[in-house]
DNA sequence: CGACGGCGTTCGTCAAGGCGAACAGTGGAC
DNA sequence: GTCCACTGTTCGCCTTGACGAACGCCGTCG
């Protein structure tokens, strides 16, 4: 691995020449686009998935039909499996291959009026901001949401991996899950985890926003 | 993989089992064919990606500090990228890693896609209001845009089958196609086909609105 | 007791992934 | 026209991932 630069044991990947760049990591919930190598998370999820299968690393890599050192060098945090291998795991494991590499990430994570990644436009009076990049597979239906202050609408936690954004129009409100609220004000953006409880309060008569509710 | 001992799958070879590109089988059961190699799947969306960001392929191997011929022989098909690879690649693009590695899941999961246009709630304070819903397999990215009066902003026709939504937040717009432009008022939702040409032209100062880019 | 079968780890070996250099095409500057 | 910067591709070389075998470690059976 990395053959140029960096140390040959170098579990952080040394490539991240474009860190420099991190454009405001535009992702929304994306991985957190966090340059190092994933190693560590890989071991972990993948031992943690194997142990809740009740299976033993042996079984998994005869599943998987990969060397049980293979196997047992990745569940160590060495090593830089390939993509063959991991899938292979994936598939012996019976889970997705993201369950492996994007690790549970129940943050909230706001973009402010204002802020975020805002494309260029050829035009000065126009500016779009990308405020989360749609999953392939993905299914996302978009609503309009009229709320008046008063009660709070709290939500059971739907299926796991249903996330949902909102942008808040006009108004305030207070919204996210229900152990992290943020208060939007009109033109923020918020995205959070829906398999969790979550609120959407709104503080002002006439709240109005646009509801995406992202199913994987 | 695929060595000599093995149980079952994985017969070829491996690196040129995905010569076949583009199964159209994928999508729904995600990966279920524990079928190998989305080798071809990653060569596919390596370049889609890239050329969504529209850089070269020189440039993105630069970013992500791998050899570029590395990245040419992925993107040809060849190959079994690393974990680093991939890694130091979804970094340069700026892309969660499951971009690359698409099937989503395995679950079953009901479509109750266009049922209901108004969601009735518990709490009547509450209004949701399903705009559209999401074709199964559809990406949709979603923007914030923010113009002002004065020019117009005229779009050249995207690629076949684009569709985009608008939901207007603040001011007025002229929003749609150019054969057929609608005024939007706060709250008002439009939805258009995007590979002909059309138009977004703010009316007020200001107007705000939400946009979803919806590529099949 | 020793023998067996399970577990997970460590040790040489070999092929394959990744690298850099050299390669062919393309488009613009002069 | 040549030169230059750039694209993406194809070639040897070498590091490294993946392999199988051997290892040490428990339980259990004979």
């Amino acid at each position: 691995m990395t053959r140029g630069d960096s140390t040959g044991a170098g579990q952080h990947s040394g490539r991240d020449t474009g860190r420099g760049t991190e454009k405001g990591a535009g992702q929304g919930t994306g991985q957190g686009a966090s340059g190092e190598a994933p190693l560590a998370e890989i071991a972990a999820a993948l031992r943690r998935e194997r142990t809740r299968a009740e299976l033993s690393l042996t079984e998994v890599a005869r599943r998987a039909g990969i060397a049980k050192s293979t196997l047992s060098q990745l569940e160590a945090g060495t090593g830089n499996p390939s993509l063959e291998t991991l899938w292979a795991l994936c598939v012996a494991l019976d889970i997705p291959i993201g369950r492996l590499l994007a690790p549970a990430r129940p943050s909230v994570h706001v973009v402010r009026a204002g802020e975020g990644a805002a494309i260029a436009s050829s035009q000065a009076d126009y500016q779009a901001t990308l405020l989360t990049a749609c999953p392939p597979g993905a299914r996302r239906d978009v609503f309009r949401i009229t709320a008046e202050p008063g009660h709070q609408r709290d939500s059971d936690p739907h299926m796991p991996g249903v996330v949902e954004h909102v942008i808040l129009s006009t108004g305030r409100a207070l919204v996210g899950t229900t152990e992290a609220t943020v208060e939007l004000h009109p033109g923020d953006y918020v995205t959070y985890p829906a398999d969790v409880p979550h609120v959407f309060q709104a503080l002002e008569p006439g709240t109005q926003a646009v509801f995406v509710s992202e199913h994987t």
